[in-house]
DNA sequence: CCGACAACCTGACGGC
DNA sequence: TGCCGTCAGGTTGTCG
């Protein structure tokens, strides 16, 4: 489920319940997702207050006033849960604060990550180092993509899901915003113009945003009774609707690119 | 640098 | 009903 607008919605949903709070109760019920927890995970976390939340890329992150932060990644198929019932299969961290709200993080496939990193070099953390700029922000624009794709022949499609690049992006919203730019996936990503470019700034930036959105509106009901969080409107143009038709009219195709597929329409996306 | 592929895991779904 | 193959929103590493 998560990119960067799954990733966003979701610590925006995590925030009232933990901003300002006291965790009482860190308990982690393994020892490990895609890497180890941080094996002081506990007696650093527990009694510290939570200064604020936040995203880079497709993380969450979330503040202490010890000068920890939580950085979460959901993989593929990682949620939080708020104030469940009972714990069960796949719930792996649990967060419990002052006024006894629950978050819990589950994680079938666990493809997840969980660490511990201080706050003052999280921009020097190894995972977030070398990520390229948010494609929300000022930093990402055509002038910047012009220059980060100059000389490279890799198709587009590639070159957007390198965070490198640009931070944030997955196979969904890469597939929409190229869909939404006319661009074809397959296009060499230094040889697209300076024009195509600037519409496709655009194209992610609202793509983005309009999932955000959808997000946005759908977190009114966080608190469902099943308390999951990470709840998605899809309204996507071209992900998931291979042979359905286009605006276009003509039909959405799937390719499978060295295993991921990709959805797009030959005919708005000739080159 | 590039492209293809495997690995890490579980669950959902379609076909038979 | 059940078994089996396929696929899934991510990341990382290898190999040619």
């Amino acid at each position: 489920m998560p990119e960067l607008p799954e990733v966003e919605t979701i610590v925006r949903g995590l925030a009232p319940m933990l901003e300002g709070r006291r965790l009482v109760r860190v308990e982690a019920r393994r020892a490990d997702l895609r890497r180890a927890f941080p094996a002081d995970l506990r007696q650093r976390l527990t009694g510290a207050r939570v200064t604020g939340l936040g995203r880079r890329a497709k993380y969450g992150l979330i503040d202490t006033d010890r000068g920890d932060t939580l950085v979460f990644h959901l993989g593929m198929s990682g949620r939080w849960r708020i104030d469940p019932e009972a714990l069960g299969p796949h719930d792996h961290l649990l967060l419990e604060t002052d006024e006894g709200r629950r978050a819990v993080l589950n994680d079938p496939r666990r493809f997840g990550s969980v660490d511990l990193v201080a706050t003052a070099a999280l921009p020097q953390w190894e995972a977030l180092a070398r990520m390229g700029p948010e494609p929300l922000g000022a930093e990402f624009d055509a002038a910047y993509l012009l220059r980060a794709l100059e000389g490279r022949s890799a198709p587009i499609k590639a070159m957007l899901l390198d965070q490198r690049i640009v931070a944030g992006l997955g196979n969904i919203y890469v597939c929409e915003a190229l869909h939404l730019a006319g661009i074809a996936p397959s296009r060499a990503a230094g040889r697209i113009s300076r024009p195509r470019l600037e519409r496709l700034v655009e194209a992610i930036r609202a793509v983005l945003a309009a999932a955000i959105e959808a997000g946005g509106s759908s977190l009114r009901d966080y608190a469902r009774p099943s308390g999951e969080l990470g709840y998605f409107s899809k309204q996507w143009r071209v992900y998931g609707r291979e042979g359905e038709a286009c605006t276009c009219g003509g039909p959405i195709r799937r390719r499978n690119d060295s295993g991921r597929s990709t959805f797009f329409c030959p005919r708005c996306q000739r080159s």
